[in-house]
DNA sequence: TCTCTTATTAAACGATCGTTTAAAAAGCAG
DNA sequence: CTGCTTTTTAAACGATCGTTTAATAAGAGA
């Protein structure tokens, strides 16, 4: 419901109901409408870190734990999209609480994709690109998608029978490869 | 404050006293609160749409028109964030009215997407790509970088003096264009 | 069974919500 | 000034908000 009204559209009552149980629960469990969202940022979060560090700290070649990284992750945002959505789109909110509590999540990924990404970047190209830029790139690469696609399935309805996300990790990957890497085979596996 | 503190969150009084005007001049004037919503999607996504169709219909090469698009809606975005982030975040909720009303805007920017990117793009390369990838990977790549911004404050406050959007631009164009063509010189203009 | 903790409920709290109303103020052509 | 439209105001509308309270029910260990 945060996902598809927007945290502060949804009521706790019609919440409680959609979820078959008392209003009282929600704060004697979840201590406030706050801590229940804190929840599915920290759910989100922490699996989205996991699955970061796994992949991207593997004893691989750059592309490989790019390519291995991203078709996880795709699938995983695919699984948990309204966790997601919620935790992109109440992003800037200006609760301080709220913006500390992911900032230190973002904090250990933008670590990550520093020491993982952009120092064996600049190794192996020439290139200096901050963690600050590649960053948004390749999560909004790959996100974007998710945001729009109930506005896509109103403009493009023929098509929703066949699977949108088919090979859309290696697209994405091959994409995203080439844009850092600056050359690759046009060829590669998964798109056609 | 639809920005910052999400359209379901914000109170029309405390938005009203901040505007510096009666409370019931937004009924008045907007209609209702979704009123106020639509005007803020509708001047952002016109003066996204106008950009885009003067930059990318313009008779010229398939990367220039990119490079000039992205040098054009980045100052855009940057100028109008508020509205952007609004126009982003509020995207996938449920009112069939608000879904409609953009989905009538992105459809046009699909179709000049398809036309003035994907289609050149098959006839450059072998690569077909549908507008439905492309789309959201390019404003996916320039956007998120907006969305995170305040967080990336908070973790990142020592480099706040210099603009984080030098050459933001040509960047985001450099892997984008290698992106999608697949090979370009890396020592292109713009980055170091 | 008894005791203590945990879970669940209905009800009410004060506050704020978006919207409407009716009247006053301002603006303006004739 | 006069008549008429547009703008602005204060007040109130009913509804819903997140949260709390106090009482009851359920559960579990001794």
């Amino acid at each position: 419901m945060f996902a598809r009204k927007g945290y502060g559209s949804t009521g706790l009552r019609e919440l409680a109901e959609q979820a078959g149980v008392n209003l009282a629960m929600v704060n004697y469990f979840f201590g406030s409408k706050k801590g229940l969202l804190k929840v599915i940022l920290e759910t989100f979060l922490a699996g989205y870190h996991e699955i970061a560090v796994q992949e991207l700290t593997a004893d691989a070649e750059l592309e490989d734990k790019v390519k291995r990284f991203l078709k996880r992750i795709i699938p995983y945002i695919k699984a948990h999209r309204d966790y997601f959505i919620v935790t992109l789109t109440e992003l800037p909110h200006d609760d301080p609480d709220i913006i500390e509590y992911k900032a230190s999540w973002i904090s250990k990924i933008v670590d990550l994709v520093q020491d993982e990404i952009c120092t064996p970047l600049s190794a192996e190209t020439s290139r200096e690109i901050t963690p600050y830029v590649i960053g948004p790139v390749m999560i909004g690469m790959v996100a974007m998608r998710f945001l729009v696609e109930p506005i896509f399935q109103t403009i493009k309805p023929e098509e929703l029978d066949v699977d949108p996300y088919h090979d859309y990790a290696a697209q994405i990957a091959e994409i995203f490869l080439n844009g850092i890497l600056g050359l690759r085979d046009l060829q590669s596996e998964g798109t056609p």
